[in-house]
DNA sequence: CATTATTGGTTTAATCATGCAACCATTCTT
DNA sequence: AAGAATGGTTGCATGATTAAACCAATAATG
């Protein structure tokens, strides 16, 4: 591969976030997070991925303060990796991910997952609005520059 | 690397997602994309990636429907890449990578692009709610199975 | 009209990343 | 105490990525 270009310097957000999670398997493990997975070997076994990638991959996420390895609570001397609040904070793009998967990727009449609200059993809604509350699409923004702010 | 493992299988939209656009380079082009990009030589000098990489990826996202190969509108007989309908349901992802970015990513006061409204000006807002308009979290939802529709 | 630059690639070689299998020390279960 | 599970590490073969050179067709320039 040569080395892989880190886009850290990059201005843009949207880099910045696939520098950190935006190699193959990072967005997998979170996802298998977000369902409450905690352990190496569940990760392991519910993605197929080598252990060493594994390794390498929640090392990765813990050094990028997604992942934090703490005690497990059944006190065990055992870890276990859990989503920081800066892990959860992809929830947005997990959903957006899914929602763009359940639109374009499945037959209509094919099995597949739902993102529900707990409380009401109902699918989630996810918006992109302005200020005032309309919801817009791409073409109804821009992208400015944000001067440093001193 | 050996062949890496297809996702197109999967139940779960999210990994289906990941499976199309999940690499290291086709989010940065569907980016570019969305900031009007089209032609062969933008994307490769705004990304600074390997032409015959770029020449797979683009290959590939056409392929998959997120961009499509047009005879460009100034009468010539060039090509250009557009993003297609489909791609441009990617604009959620878009926009979730991008506020993960924002929030994390960058020291306080530092320089950064920001997406707005074009009409007011505004940063644009992303919610994930429920029917009845509550704006909810990650803890808040369950994924459930939907069977195969007959 | 001849020359040069640009576009949109292809090919090649070197290098890096990944997957697989084997191995290992520690902890848990029985 | 024996065996299994956990959470890795190491080595190798192979695939993926890159940089660089090259190229045919078109566009721009003088």
């Amino acid at each position: 591969m040569v080395a892989r270009k880190s886009l850290k310097g990059d201005y843009c957000p949207s880099a910045r976030s696939l520098d950190v999670i935006g190699d193959w398997w990072s967005l997998l493990i979170v996802r298998d997070a977000f369902d409450g997975l905690r352990r190496f070997s569940e990760f392991q076994k519910s993605l197929g991925i080598a252990k060493n990638i594994l390794t390498d991959r929640l090392r990765t996420l813990v050094a990028s303060g997604i992942l934090e390895l703490v005690p497990m609570s059944d006190s065990s001397t055992r870890m276990e990796y859990r989503l920081t609040a800066m892990g959860k904070d992809l929830f947005p793009v997990m959903v957006a991910l899914r929602q763009f998967g359940e639109r374009h990727l499945f037959a209509p009449a094919e099995e597949h997952s739902l993102l529900v609200d707990r409380a009401s059993g109902q699918p989630v809604q996810l918006d992109i609005r302005a200020r005032d509350g309309r919801s817009i699409g791409p073409d109804e923004t821009v992208i400015v520059k944000v001067p440093d702010g001193k």
